[in-house]
DNA sequence: AATGAATGAGCTTTCATTCAT
DNA sequence: AATGAATGAAAGCTCATTCAT
């Protein structure tokens, strides 16, 4: 009688698993081209056969990896969302930021070694411009709700602030007083909630 | 009789020129290892084997590359410390770093490329660590200086949002209203020169 | 309880059956190479490892095939046998030889792929050249019987005719004029069958 | 100094004859897909990489052996074609397939392992109908034109005979009777020219 | 000094075969 | 008996580097 299919399957999820998670660790830290596929194979504990059982090449491991937290970085926008003045967003939205890329800090390395790359990201067929156009306009509208000015130039900065001290602290590796830096940078924005709307304004 | 040693040596000097703004333009596009040597000896318009009479390996070519514009960073702090106000500063040292990224875009992608992966960064001899430390230093003592409080932490965020700042630009590729995001980034810092030493405040 | 030994001796016969079929139809047009084992087992409708339950190997399969077939080329002749007249014999042997091959197109063809490639056979263990052997001596035979004279040339001819017709048959997928072609080439040979052995030819 | 560009070039072609004369060893006994690029390497007395600045890719090598003599076939009939009747037209075919045959044995096998694979010869962009269709239709004149009725069937068997022969001839590696069997198909055709053209023959 | 043919290690990928279930 | 996940050797091919000229 044949494994039942639902070993199988975990069997094969398992697998699938400790591949994608070889894969951030070694595409971090060697690059894409940098690693081998022996390697890849070697660091999940697998034969290098099986790589291809669960994914079609190389590249593929890489997509899936990249497309598999595009919704990441929305959830973090969802986060600030919830507060009602622009210094509390700022202050959110950085702090979900880090956190994300605390958690998954290899996997980050990674983005930020390939966005930089136009030819290999269109290789791989994934779009950064799309993703980035729609985090700005996000940014932009959650700006001009809190009564900020010039708020495209705004979200701009922003975009670029939460950008430069993500790295920053991916690339310090522990020793970051990040909630002090998170507090400078929010400083900026203002703490009050903006007057409400058709109300006009204080008497 | 041979060429004079003059001679030679200026040919030499200006092949060794082509392969490095060879190596530039295809690096950055390709990425290192998507660089072939025999592409890069074509770019430079020289036959592969004259490469290695000018570099020791492919990968000598990149450190070259890379050492040869480490001072770029600190010429960029240079210009800015003329400025007396902190704003002033900012402005300058934003202006600057976004001129020189502009002027060799293909290098710096080249760099946010590399700077995520460690141990690709070892292997090249490449310390980044200490040319950020060194950095980050300078920026504390301007900004000191200039009578900004916790001049630390505000180091770091400027360095935050030049680094990101000029990789959102960077990434634009033309349509970056860069005057207008400088302008906001600078206005969060005070414009006015700092209170003379031990004088307390203004009178 | 399980199955009957004999039921299960059937089921066996089937799938070994299954997987000859299979190998025909992939071998002959992808040829051995080109054929995997994972193709061969889903084409037979078996999981990879059933396979191997019943034949050792792949190239096993291939031999089991060429040995099943071997028989048919005598069984060609032994129809042919039945007619007194040369021009009988090889008109019955031609239209034998071609049925054969039409039944069995991709077999043949897959045979016709591999004659060839002696180092291919002797890996195989198949020994063609005894078979042509047998085939010629009894096409000698045949013809000495039939008063035909140099029977060993006659035979050799034969052998070469029937051979090239079969495969231009095979090989123009249909629309060739088989009976026209057989009709020419054994109109070469006797009609009249051979005068009583000892009484000396013509009166 | 460079080397010259005459000895360059004269050291491809030495290195790129070489390749070719292995490839038709090795495809011709283990088959295309039974010789690995590293035996055809070795065969030929040269490094892996050497193969693939002469060829595009294993497949090219062989494209390249089968076109350079498709045009042997016409060759052969052009020697043909000087002979005045049926029988010597066949006679002398007959004796310059084999001797074509007989200089190549190693490039026949292999053609003749190709033929019946439709799918590998789509491929590699060989047209094997268009080739005999050609060749069928001059045979078809030939005959014609010696006044051999029915010649569009007589072709086809002409056809399959000389390819019969050649085969069982390239088959048999050396003691096989050729002349007494080329003498015995040429007997079946017509030793007289036909009756001239615009003379009404018989009165 | 200059060339590019030559080398061979190493790459990604496939696939016959095994084996835990 | 039956399954298909797992193995790893070997395939075709690339490319940094060397070296004869």
């Amino acid at each position: 009688m044949p494994r039942t299919a639902d070993a199988n399957s975990a069997l094969r999820e398992k697998t699938r698993e400790r591949v994608l998670q070889a894969a951030v660790r070694l595409f971090s830290r060697h690059g894409f081209d940098g690693t081998s596929v022996r390697a890849l194979a070697q660091e999940a504990g697998i034969a290098v056969g099986q790589l291809y059982a669960h994914f079609e090449s190389k590249e593929a491991v890489l997509v899936t990896l990249m497309q598999s937290s595009l919704g990441d970085v929305s959830r973090t926008l969802d986060d600030a969302d919830q507060e009602p003045t622009a210094r509390g967003f700022v202050t959110v939205m950085l702090e979900s930021a880090v956190t994300l890329v605390d958690a998954h800090r290899d996997f980050w390395r990674l983005g930020y070694g390939l966005r930089h790359q136009p030819e290999v990201l269109a290789r791989l067929g994934l779009s950064l411009g799309h993703l980035m156009e729609q985090t700005h306009q996000r940014l932009e509208q959650a700006l001009r709700q809190r009564g900020v000015r010039e708020p495209h130039t705004e979200a701009l900065l922003l975009f670029a602030t939460v950008d430069g001290i993500a790295q920053q602290y991916v690339q310090h590796e522990g020793n970051y007083p990040i909630a002090a830096v998170i507090r400078a940078a929010a400083s900026r924005w203002p703490a009050t909630p903006p007057s409400r709307k058709r109300k006009t304004g204080t008497p």
